[in-house]
DNA sequence: TGATCTAATTTTGAATTCAAAATTATGTCA
DNA sequence: TGACATAATTTTGAATTCAAAATTAGATCA
């Protein structure tokens, strides 16, 4: 997608691409609440938009996997499964395993040295415990090596999928040890980006996207004991 | 997407995913000319809808990749630029490399067979060099296994890519030695699918699309040599 | 009371309408 | 003639409208 825009393109945006800009953190964030139906009309006062950009949006979004569109019954907000998580993780696993390859080929010295800087401050996010911080930070170590890749589909597909896996981030279980295990994985990413060791690097990120795996689901699973998802 | 939805629900499409299915062929078949405007007029008059539901359709296909939204000046067809090539197939490796990986774990016997039969029918397709029935089987060869991964997620995802790139397969170039390899590559498959030697199989079709790569860059490179494509 | 049917209301899907932008056609002048 | 400006036409984007479907509210009767 935008493979062949212009680096430069005043590229006024559509109002339904406005729109699925949108949309989207009110679903990652929870503010649209996961399983619940799509309020079209309050979205639209809330917007200040008409029903037709606003639905156009809701398809793209659906094509998405963030919501659901029942004929004749409206869009429902998507919940994340533990059978989607099952799914998910191992496609973006393999994916980012390949960013991991493909950037360790192309990535310059300043973007190491920017990956070594979000590093460090995740670790500091870390030390104090700040969840919400280490996240944001956590994803921009993730996105930097994305694009040191240079393979745009690579970056839509990782995005589309890291998304939908999103919203089960704010679910931040990460019991103590898992945190720190995970922090000891990207000091291994860190390390053999440095190296420009590939290889290595795709197999750490990929261990690191299962661990994940393991820990969402165990937090979905304890979660859900009550009652099913619909 | 659709994971949640019961296994036999009675779902009429909405009229835009069925324009979406009508006009995804007519992309691929180049029945679209690629590089040209969406003729918007007419797709509305063949298939007797309003503006409406085709413009929902073109903004699902649009963010697919298979076509280009141009704010104010309409849609185009895109085409396959040897750039994109170069992004899509390395992707697509990774993902069907990990199909391969996933299906040997969960194939069954009769899963095996049916991928047996379809090979036999490939190599006849072969002798007889029937070029549009070799490529049918082919996919449905490679459609197989990934079934065969039960990951609708993985299967989704490689659906979209391959279809990008299946623009490419009527420039059925395939020179007499890339076919023959493109054979042998596939006897390798059909054995490690049987052995259920997932690491193999994995990497065996992560080389076979590395081949594709290479044969459709340089077709892509002879046709392009004259002109620029936009 | 509560189960079931019917009528009123709301919501959805899609056609139509309308204003803004882009394209094409026409006219002017050097 | 041909470069440029202006007007007419077409196309696009988005709001509105309207019919069909679904939901809700109300009425009836056991």
């Amino acid at each position: 997608m935008m493979q062949n825009a212009p680096a430069q393109a005043i590229t006024r945006k559509s109002l339904h691409q406005e729109l699925v800009d949108r949309l989207q953190p009110l679903i990652i964030s929870g503010e649209l609440t996961p399983g619940s139906k799509v309020p079209e009309k309050l979205l639209c006062t809330r917007f200040g938009v008409s029903r037709t950009p606003l639905r156009e949006a809701l398809k793209v979004l659906a094509s998405d996997g963030l919501i659901r569109l029942e004929p004749n019954r409206g869009a429902w907000v998507t919940l994340v499964t533990v059978g989607e998580v099952e799914e998910v993780f191992p496609v973006l696993g393999a994916l980012e395993a390949l960013s991991g390859e493909l950037a360790c080929k192309s990535i310059t010295t300043e973007e190491i040295n920017a990956v070594r800087r979000l590093h460090a401050q995740m670790i500091e996010s870390y030390d104090t415990r700040d969840l919400d911080s280490y996240f944001a930070i956590n994803q921009k170590i993730h996105r930097a090596i994305l694009l040191a890749a240079r393979n745009d589909t690579l970056t839509t597909s990782c995005q589309a999928l890291s998304l939908r896996m999103q919203r089960a981030r704010y679910l931040a279980n990460m019991t103590e040890g898992r945190w720190y295990a995970a922090v000891q994985e990207h000091e291994n990413i860190l390390k053999f980006l440095i190296d420009k060791d590939g290889r290595r690097l795709a197999r750490t990120l990929l261990d690191h996207m299962e661990s994940k795996r393991v820990s969402v689901v165990q937090w979905l699973e304890a979660q859900n004991e009550p009652s099913e998802p619909v």
